[in-house]
DNA sequence: TCTCAATAAAGAAAATTTTTCTGTTAAATG
DNA sequence: CATTTAACAGAAAAATTTTCTTTATTGAGA
């Protein structure tokens, strides 16, 4: 039920690289194979592990601007805000989406391939939507950390 | 040089899934192993392919709080740049940092335990920074789509 | 048109990894 | 002190990755 520190180092790990062999693994936690495999298997199905991915460089196919856009609802009722996150959900321009506490009431991450891919995006798929009053832009300059991994504290 | 369609398949169905074996990737594409074996091992050295990561839940392990945080510095000089992103790097709480166009100068996705972690992050992780004029924190209070896929447009 | 070279893919064998299975050790419990 | 259970080790089996050899296909130039 609770994760020891072998588990965290594990989680560590393949957060870190998710292509790690298990001999890789437990070479470096002093352990055979076999424990190792058990847990992984078990933070695989008990979902610490939500998935393996590969990460692609959007900037090598082509996708230069990465902005976030922070949406404001004309009504905070439930369907409102039901329906825009279902909208919102298939949009692949749209990697990430975040119900907000404050100011605004969602913050999006959002990833096209140009200025005007961002213009079409915001006007065409955004904008069109039955219940947005606001829609405000900030957009990436440089990507100075972009890590995938949850802070795990490892104590020795 | 440039990919072409087969590629970008490859590339898309690998940053849904990471741990697809060459045999299924190539018979839902209706190749064999080998062209997608090269193919593969293309992408990966010429880093179209940055890396392969395991996904963990955040909250299952703990990590209640995920906010932005958007930071102001006190100076735009070359120097205190450097500065803020050199010490920015190493912090583990900060798993993304942008460089942004705009109102602000940096903004930083936050993962903690809790808010008194929160609190402690920003008090003496961010503020004890030399150049730091301004700091402001959006909580996140659910989350809607969390995808780390580049859009990959595939033709057909 | 023919030949040659280059590219992409197929198929099979070798190497490695994952997965399963069996047995051992150690800790904990009654 | 005996017994049960959990964690681990080691080896065998199954599957996957990697390498190697061969076959098509295409395009350029003689």
């Amino acid at each position: 039920m609770k994760l020891d520190l072998t588990d965290l180092r594990i989680l560590n790990a393949l957060q870190q690289n998710g292509k790690l062999t298990m001999k890789e693994l437990a070479g470096s936690m002093g352990l055979s194979i076999t424990p190792v495999y058990e847990r992984i298997k078990y933070l695989e199905k008990q979902k610490y592990i939500k998935k393996y991915v590969a990460l692609v460089d959007r900037k090598k196919i082509g996708k230069e601007i990465l902005a976030f856009a922070s949406v404001t609802l004309t009504s905070h009722q439930r369907p409102m805000i039901e329906q825009f996150e279902k909208e919102v959900l298939p949009l692949k321009e749209v990697m990430e989406c975040y119900h907000m506490a404050g100011v605004m009431d969602y913050l999006l991450k959002v990833c096209v391939d140009d200025m005007d891919a961002y213009q079409r995006f915001v006007v065409n798929k955004l904008a069109v939507m039955e219940n947005i009053a606001q829609v405000h832009s900030w957009f990436i300059l440089d990507d100075i950390k972009t890590d995938t991994s949850v802070p795990i504290h490892i104590p020795d």
